[in-house]
RNA sequence: GCCCUCGUAGCUCAGGGGAUAGAGCACCGGCCUCCGGAGCCGGGUGCGCAGGUUCGAAUCCUGCCGAGGGCACCA
């Protein structure tokens, strides 16, 4: 790597440079960054600007030292002290060319990391099947799903869990709605109750009942009946949730519910867990976590008075099966709503004897949803809702997920249903996604008049030194760092800002040369500057969920003729 | 009252202690008989306030102001 051999050269003209500057030794850490403007190099390093502070030396003759005592390279072009001090050094474009070969003999590969033999589970969605997802889900599940993809980008081997309630009183509450509107199919006399489930779509459920089971689950005693409903109406909801997720581009590999969880006994389990480790308190006929211990406020019952554990309860056994299941690193995806709970869950997993760094809960801030400018109200149990599926309708997965990745999960953010919808000419997803189709295009071009591509290692890269050309495969080899970065920091914002530069990139490079020419030799290195270009926004694009298409329908908005 | 997150351009938002703080949208003006004009080029305004740490702060710390969320034997 050219980064590595940058560092090493930095690192001994330091080293040759420190007897004449003084008794501090050079920073034992040598950066190399990417400067904000190529006027200031390659890359470059601030080590003079450290490295002087120690010295009690002026910043700029520290680094004017340095580049004094930069051993030959045939790699670097030259040095230049600049700014306050930092070293910027100029490599030869030859490294460029370099990174475009690997990356077109990696293909599909380029970007990604060889498998780091270590597990995670991310858990996300994790919606009670009381009916469809709805918008308030959307962000969570595009996280989530990035995520993951990310995660395994990096070499993590990921499993996507989703995780769900099937007892609680939400149920209840919906099992008993479907109950009412199943009775009412049948016209008999039956009432949503109060704090029930009253959105159109509960009787959707019990007329899939009634199709699937017949009329006669109406005469079943009291509680088999509301079971049945439950169930059933369960059944029902998780299929639509499935289906929805699926139409955004997320598959899960395990699907959790709690009552397993007590089924397995993990729940008891949990508690005697606790218990010895001296976390639990017997108070007012409840069982209690101490979770004041792990510096939240109050501590939090796990087993209430009436013997049922709360959601809290199940979630001590969630880790302790989570972390069984063999996962080097667990990540929950929760909305702002459950920050309070972040502290006692991994306070939790501290006193049953786990890592609890290696418990990450990422929580992403609301979003406001929006159309015509104005907020759209959510009501899950008044039925006053919009779905994630009439998202998706509106405005298709693609601007759907992009849209809600480009911005950083701790922002809040708008989503204006309309202007994402009807404007799509000011989506990012779509200037990116034809810079990708742009490229198909020319690479179709050149085979229709028969120019073969042949293997990159006969190709004279060196042949790419149009300055566009070279900003353009500069931030292609930026490629492996972006994704690493945007992992580590969970930004997927990252992504979707690289991909949007690099299409800029490709447009200007486009613009200056012409791909398909009359130079057969300039022909073939382009065009293999070309595949490598669409690649890395086709890996950026899969990332966040977004298909990376070979044409561009032409939009009809263009109908202003 | 306590806790979490946020406050950057007219709007929506990027900016992992570094150089001149960016992008899209909106607004104005340009672009080759040629590989896709959903493109390219040019035009300008801003870090909520006050302290502190640092050679250097939008970034870290403290306080204040403002917004959202949370403080159940609910899920």
């Amino acid at each position: 790597m050219i980064e590595e051999r940058l560092i090493a050269v930095v690192r001994e003209a330091a080293d040759d440079a420190s007897a004449e500057l003084g008794d501090a030794p050079p920073p034992e850490k040598v950066e190399l960054t990417r400067p904000p403007n190529k006027e200031f190099g390659d890359f470059s390093t601030n080590v003079a600007l450290v490295w002087a502070s120690r010295l009690g030396a002026k910043p700029r003759d520290v680094a004017q030292a340095i580049v004094d005592h930069l051993p030959q390279d045939p790699l670097i072009e030259r040095a230049e002290v600049a700014g306050p001090g930092f070293v910027n050094l100029f490599v030869k474009p030859t490294w460029l060319h370099d990174a475009i070969r690997d990356a077109a003999i990696e293909a599909e590969r380029f970007g990604r990391a060889e498998p780091n033999g270590r597990r995670v589970q991310v858990e996300f969605v994790s919606a009670n099947p009381t009916g469809p997802l709805t918008i308030g889900h959307a962000r969570n599940a595009a996280i989530g799903d990035t995520l993951a993809r990310m995660l395994e980008a990096t070499g993590w081997a990921v499993e996507r869990e989703y995780y769900f309630n099937d007892a609680g009183g939400q149920m209840d509450r919906f099992g008993a709605s479907v109950e009412a509107r199943y009775l009412e199919l049948l016209g008999r006399e039956a009432g949503v109750p109060e704090d029930g489930y009253h959105g159109d779509y509960v009787t959707d459920i019990a007329r899939q009942i009634l199709e699937d089971h017949g009329p006669g689950l109406a005469d079943l005693p009291g509680e088999e009946r509301f079971l049945e409903m439950r169930a059933n109406g369960a059944g029902i909801a998780m299929g639509w949730i499935r289906e929805t997720l699926a139409a955004f581009g997320v598959g899960f590999d395990t699907y959790m519910h709690e009552a397993s969880l007590s089924e397995l006994g993990e729940i008891d389990e949990a508690i005697e867990r606790l218990r010895d480790a001296g976390a639990i308190d017997d108070r007012d006929g409840a069982v209690w976590f101490r979770s004041t211990d792990y510096g939240d406020d109050k501590d939090r019952v796990v087993i209430r008075s009436n013997g049922i554990h709360t959601y809290f309860g199940a979630d001590c056994a969630y880790v302790i099966d989570k972390f069984r299941r063999g996962f080097d690193h667990l990540v929950y995806v929760w909305g702002a709503d459950h920050h309070g709970d972040v502290v006692r869950v991994k306070g939790a997993a501290q006193a049953l004897g786990f890592d609890s760094d290696a418990v990450e809960i990422l929580i992403y801030q609301f979003v406001s949803f929006l159309r015509g400018g104005e907020p759209v109200k959510m009501s899950k149990r008044a039925g006053a809702f919009v779905s994630l599926g009439e998202l998706i309708d509106a405005v298709g997965t693609d601007a759907a997920r992009y849209h809600l990745l480009m911005f950083g999960p701790d922002s809040p953010m708008n989503f204006d249903i309309d202007e994402v919808a009807e404007q799509t000419m000011e989506n990012p997803v779509y200037y990116v996604q034809y810079a990708h189709a742009r490229i198909a295009s020319i690479l179709r071009r050149g085979g229709e008049q028969g120019i073969g591509l042949r293997p990159v290692d006969d190709v004279e890269l060196g042949l790419l030194t149009h300055e566009t050309e070279l900003d353009l495969m500069r931030r292609i080899a930026e490629l492996p760092q972006e994704i690493a970065n945007a992992t580590e920091l969970r930004g997927p914002q990252r992504l979707t800002r690289y991909a949007e530069e690099l299409a800029g990139l490709f447009h200007r490079f486009y613009g200056e040369c012409k791909v398909v020419g009359d130079d057969a030799e300039l022909t073939q290195a382009r065009m293999w500057l070309c595949r490598v270009a669409k690649q890395a926004l086709a890996t950026s694009l899969d990332l966040l969920g977004v298909s990376t298409p070979e044409s561009m329908e032409r939009a009809e908005a263009n109908s202003d003729a």
